[in-house]
DNA sequence: CCTTGAACCTGCGGGC
DNA sequence: TGCCCGCAGGTTCAAG
């Protein structure tokens, strides 16, 4: 479900709910997600405290209170809730955090592209799913220069390219699309041609930045980790809208696959030539 | 290097 | 009602 809105959501509801607590036990009952849960999990967890819970691009860091990291990816359907004890567990649910006073912390993921992980904290730089991504969009290292620079070079339409982690991180399909109707850039256009770095840089954070008050976007059941969904889809410009009028200009929003990937726009408002 | 397409897996909604 | 197809918020890997 998760671009950088959801996750960040999650985060902010976990730290809300289950920061300070005590981990009693860790039940998983499934291991085949994109990668294997590591067989080490439950013990080297169990007895630990969570004393952090943060983001990097769109995977979640617990730090616990014995020097570990636990890396979490929602892939595209995972989830958190936290629960009380007495909840029934549900289909797809494969890993429990069972936490003092009652709690249950729940990864949730139909799918299983998500992965989990846990490595030492010294070592999070070098970790192999962490170590090559792009800068974080709201750091002062996603700049117009950087932006320029990483942009010049690629051949490819500037959509598929913003959801590349190595440039930016967090931009996934939803905010690819809505970004790029806020700066009026066509999606079409190649990377190299972009001229109004400063307005994409703008156009992303400003979306990103609005879907994260909103509590992420809410497509088929994703809920945060207070258990509500987001509201940003009510919110969407284009994306899902196809053939739905522009509330700009009134004309139908456009629909194509990129890289395998469906893109939407206003042929209108992001012209070709307007950039 | 860069880019594209397929693969991973399950569920849901639309069309017949 | 039921079946089949296409599609879904991500990432990785092979191949061109």
């Amino acid at each position: 479900m998760p671009e950088l809105p959801e996750v960040e959501t999650t985060r902010a509801g976990l730290e809300n709910t289950i920061k300070n607590f005590l981990i009693q036990k860790v039940e998983v009952r499934r291991r085949d997600l994109r990668q294997p849960i590591p067989v080490r999990l439950e013990g080297a967890l169990a007895g630990t405290r969570i004393v952090g819970v943060r983001r990097r691009a769109k995977y979640l860091l617990l730090d616990v209170d014995s020097g570990e990291v636990l890396l979490v990816h929602l892939g595209m359907s995972g989830s958190f809730s936290v629960r009380i004890q007495e909840d029934a567990l549900l289909k797809h649910d494969h890993v429990i955090l069972y936490l003092e006073g009652g709690l249950r912390v729940v990864f949730h993921d139909p799918r299983r592209f998500g992965v989990i992980d846990l490595f030492a904290s010294a070592r999070e730089h070098a970790h192999p799913l962490l170590a090559h991504l792009g800068p974080e969009p709201f750091s002062d290292a996603f700049s117009v220069d950087y932006l320029k620079e990483n942009l010049r070079r690629r051949k490819t339409a500037i959509k598929p390219v913003l959801m590349d982690q190595q440039l930016v991180v967090g931009v996934g399909n939803i905010y690819a699309s809505e970004s790029l109707f806020l700066c009026g850039i066509n999606p079409q256009l190649q990377s190299d041609k972009v001229v109004n770095h400063g307005e994409l840089i703008a156009a992303i954070r400003a979306t990103l930045q609005s879907a994260i008050a909103s509590g992420g976007s809410t497509l088929r059941d994703f809920l945060g980790a207070s258990g509500k969904g987001g509201y940003f889809q009510h919110q969407f410009r284009v994306y899902n809208r196809a053939a739905e009028a522009c509330f700009t200009c009134g004309k139908p929003i456009q629909i194509q696959v990129q890289s395998g990937r469906s893109t939407y726009w206003c042929a209108t408002c992001q012209p070709i030539r307007k950039n």
